[in-house]
This record gives structure tokens, sequence and C-alpha cells, in this order.
DNA sequence: TCGTGTCAAGATCTT
DNA sequence: AAGATCTTGACACGA
């Protein structure tokens, strides 16, 4: 079966590829006048979509099938502003290359919102930006002509001092979201709150697919891997099953991700999956990115049963 | 060129 | 009720 790898955002090979570049509210407020605003905007977010072409390009060339765009890509994409700011039209040809590359390369592309996006919070404003934040990523993969099978990955959100009542919302606000929103999303485990098990539940009953994250199941375990594998992979009934793989900075803070991953916290997990003999997805989320991936591809290949297909994809 | 403080956005813990 | 901390990469500013 194979297995193949991706990484997160930049591409440490290439120079300067930041696909995050950013301005701050006070920064912009000292720029004067609208136009010149509007302009910065433009320029900012014009060098950001030219790296992501250039990611995808290196992508392609470098047989890696796995990416995911960070949901930076344009700055104050929600935020109110004093000037209209229509990027989805601006950049409409620039949406359509990336995307035309994308299907090109045949890579699985996703994206991550931040952590302001809280589907399950109690605060009826939380919850509209939220659902603001999700139709950001929605209409950015709509102008790339992405259709729903490219995903965005989401977490339950917040304890608010009942799990029961916090889940029970969550499942609500769930069926609330707009229908283009809510077709893409998968949820994810996280790594203080919502376990692998109960992340499970709630994506059985609603029928989206579930993103596992070792590392968080680390963190915040709860339920036996070897019978939480088949429930997760079953939840991906039209795609390959996808996980995320991270490794500790080190044993006091479980939490904060090192800069590369180590082939044992994933070796485990490999064992546990080769009997179902189905093909899967890894993310890799470590701050030397796509270098990151390819040591780890090197490191698992010296395994006796471990052999590499690609750059990016190994069989066990 | 490098180090430090700041940043649109939430949640949670501490006071 | 207010403040500190978490977490994050990038920018602005000053040494």
């Amino acid at each position: 079966m194979d297995i193949r790898f991706g990484y997160v955002a930049i591409a440490l090979n290439l120079s300067n590829s930041s696909t995050s570049k950013t301005i701050t509210l006070k920064n912009l407020a000292k720029i004067g006048g609208t136009e010149p605003k509007f302009t910065k905007l433009r320029r900012i977010t014009s060098e950001n979509l030219e790296n992501t072409l250039r990611i995808i390009r290196y992508n392609m060339e470098e047989q890696i099938h796995l990416y995911r765009l960070t949901s930076k890509l344009i700055p104050f994409a929600t935020y109110p502003l004093e000037f209209e700011w229509n990027y989805i039209d601006i950049f409409k040809k620039e949406f359509e290359m990336i995307g035309n590359l994308i299907k090109t390369a045949k890579i699985r592309v996703s994206a991550h919102p931040d952590h302001y996006t809280v589907i399950n919070s109690p605060n009826e404003k939380v919850f509209s930006d939220s659902v603001k934040d999700l139709e950001y990523h929605d209409h950015i993969f709509n102008a790339m002509g992405l259709e729903e099978q490219y995903k965005l990955v989401t977490h339950l959100g917040g304890f608010y001092g009942d799990r029961e009542q916090s889940i029970a919302r969550f499942k609500k606000n769930f069926s609330r979201l707009p229908h283009g929103v809510k077709s893409r999303i998968v949820l994810e485990n996280d790594d203080k709150i919502y376990t692998a098990e109960e992340v499970l539940e709630v994506c059985q009953e609603l029928k989206v697919p579930m993103v596992l994250d070792l590392h968080h199941h680390t963190c915040n375990p709860k339920g036996d891997l070897e019978e939480l594998i088949p429930k997760i992979w079953d939840t991906w009934t039209d795609f390959r099953p996808k996980i995320h793989v991270s490794s500790p900075k080190d044993q006091k803070s479980c939490r904060h991700h090192a800069d590369y991953i180590e082939a044992s916290s994933l070796t485990n997990f490999l064992s546990l999956t080769k009997k179902l003999n189905r093909d899967f997805d890894v993310m890799i989320e470590a701050k030397m990115k796509d270098k990151a991936m390819f040591k780890l591809i090197k490191d698992l290949s010296e395994y006796d049963d471990i052999t590499t297909i690609d750059q990016s994809t190994i069989k066990i």
C-alpha cells in the first residue's frame, strides 16, 4: 500500500516563498489615502499568490502530492475596510492559474482555518465571524475551480465548561453552515479538549471525514488506536484517509511542534494500518516544512519493510 | 543584519 | 471584570 506525504504553507527549499505576507491594521492606517492602501494590499496579495504558484510548480517537479494552502493568503479577507476589497474579482486570473496547476499536477490541496474560527462558540458573533472565515476559504477554493473534495480541516472548538453541551452545540451550529462550506469540512482531534474518540463519534453522526492527528492523540489520548483506525478510515467514503503528523519540541511541552519528525512516531502507526491495506496520506506539521518531509521519508526508507515509490511516497 | 515588540480575530486560566 | 498566556509567522523598528 502507498502512503503519500505533504507539507504546509511554505517550501524552505525555495527562497522567499512566503505565501502569508501581510500588514497590520495599524501600519495600513499609517498609509495615507484609500488608493495607496488599496495598492499596498493588492501588492501583498499578488506576492502571496505568485509564491503559491511557485510552490505548486515546485510540488509538481518534486512529485509532492499533498499540500496545505495558508489561510493568510489574502490579508484582511474578512475584515471590513474603508474601501471595497474584492480580491476574488481582482485576482480571478491568478486563482484560475493556481487551480488549474493544482489539478494538472493532481495535488491534494487543503486548508486549515485559523483558531479564530470556532464553530461551537456560544457567542453568536464569534459563530457568524467563523462562518465568514469559512466562506472566505470556500470562495478562494471556488475561484481556483476546486470542488468539494478539496477540504477545510477544523476542530470542534472550545470546552465552555461542559463537554456534552459543547459537542451538541457543534452539531447544531454545523447544521447552520452554508452548504458550500459544510460540504468541505473535515474534523480533527485536538491536543487539549476533544479526543480522537469524541471527534470520531461526531464525524460518524454528521457523516464528515475525520483527520486523525497522531501528535494530538498522544497529548490528549482516549481509546485504543488499533480499534479507532478502521472506524476513522471508514469516515472517508470517497477519498483516501489523511492524518497529521508532528513531533513534540521537547518532553516538557508536548504541544509545541519540533523542527523535524521522528520516524519512530510513525512506525507503530504504520504497522497498525497495514492490515487494513488502504492507501492514505500524511500531512507533515513541522517547522522545517518540505525539508522535514524529505528527511522523514529518508529515515523511514531505512526500515526493512519500507520502500520509496517517489520522493514523497512510500510503500509498506 | 539581527533582535525585539507588535499584531484583526478566541479561549482559558489567573487575579 | 480585567489581564496574562497560549500560539504563530511576519512585519516594523531600532540597535
